[in-house]
DNA sequence: TGTAAATAACTGACTGGTCGGTTACATATT
DNA sequence: AATATGTAACCGACCAGTCAGTTATTTACA
């Protein structure tokens, strides 16, 4: 009874990284990366824990494989996309940030940049890759865009550093309420209706008077 | 024998667990909650390891510790002054803001939710602690102040769950961004600029000519 | 007061389990 | 045969938590 034909592991090497990188996302989003064993991994991706380290030098490096594979493109477009000048910032902003809920939402890649807040003290290597390819890059191109908006006019007068905390931190407490304590609005976590609403506030203003109280 | 119980033993080993809680804070913040360990907590309280397990039956419940003496306090107080309905929400909120970040600036407060943030997988008691006795008083809190606001028709009409993420996303992201990955606005944290520059924002609106679009 | 008994406070060596990474060997492919 | 790919047992470092024993402080009593 015994499919002695059947190969005990087939050879796929191309394949390899990818599905390892998929098994190691999973794991990492349900149980976080110290609590995440190689071995699991592994298995999850139908291989021994030792096939791991012909890929990967070390389990740090599958995290950075995963930002590199799933964030850095899309913090790329974002950064190209800022560029614009030739629209009201309202909607370049609008278009970008719904264009990078999309992308996080598909797969599970918004996890991504919550696993690097958790392990960054204990993996300043990831963190930094983190802040120089992602954070430097967008940063500074929304700062840029704020900053042109309100020269021209076009904005109000602001700090543009200070509010790019205003424009993106929302998002950034909207996913890590709903995936660090579970506490997502009635209506689930829809972060198209959450950036809509956010934006129709701070760029028209919550007051229903403004002029009422200077 | 008499009911005349006079304490047979007055020996003065209370001031121990505050100085554990505060060692292991410092730590706590400097290396990461799984990367600390009890031994050198104890080292740098003072003690030994063994004596820390007199005090607090697990690690975890040192953290545990740290959220109830340090953040639980705050965030009471903030939640009793969201009930505030007799000025404009405005009023309220700047203040309950800038209170609660003169409270997380003391010491190193603010690092305390950071914590929990990035053990909330690892130790599900603590993000559980967090959850119902934090942030299921102030969100409700501020909700609620918001959706009055509304109602009255002092504020414009959004959502107030979602307009919760708009109002103290920044603040979470601000500090995050300094404290995780060493990115502070030229000026330093701030915390008070930044929420002057955040409230105007989300109050008054960023569009220089609402009407336009609108 | 002095001193021995009582006990709170504390120490530090030890244990038991975990897990990242290595290696000697096996199997598939060319 | 040569090489690429994979396995599973293994190692060594790590560390939370324990515990038998030690020290410091208080009480009991002469």
């Amino acid at each position: 009874m015994t499919d002695e034909n059947q190969p005990k592991f087939r050879r796929r090497a191309d394949a390899r990284p990818d599905e390892i990188l998929d098994a190691a996302l999973a794991l990492f989003i349900q149980k976080g990366f110290a609590q995440t064993k190689v071995d699991e991994i592994a298995r999850a991706a139908g291989l021994s824990k030792g096939a791991v380290y012909l890929y990967f030098p070390s389990k740090e490096a599958l995290l950075e494989g995963l930002v590199e594979r799933a964030v850095l493109p899309v913090a790329s477009e974002a950064a190209a996309q800022l560029a614009a000048r030739d629209e009201h910032p309202q909607v370049t902003i609008t278009r970008v940030m719904k264009a990078v809920a999309r992308a996080l939402e598909k797969d599970n890649t918004l996890a991504v940049p919550l696993l690097v807040i958790r392990e960054a003290p204990a993996l300043p290597r990831i963190a930094e890759i983190y802040r120089d390819h992602i954070l430097l890059r967008l940063i500074p191109a929304l700062t840029a865009l704020i900053a042109d908006g309100v020269n021209r006019g076009i904005l109000r007068p602001t700090d543009p550093e200070l509010a790019v905390r205003t424009v993106i931190g929302p998002m950034i407490l909207h996913i890590m309420l709903a995936k660090v304590f579970g506490l997502a609005p009635r209506g689930g976590l829809d972060l198209d209706r959450m950036i809509d609403n956010h934006l129709e506030i701070i760029f028209c203003g919550l007051d229903a008077n403004p002029e009422g109280r200077g």
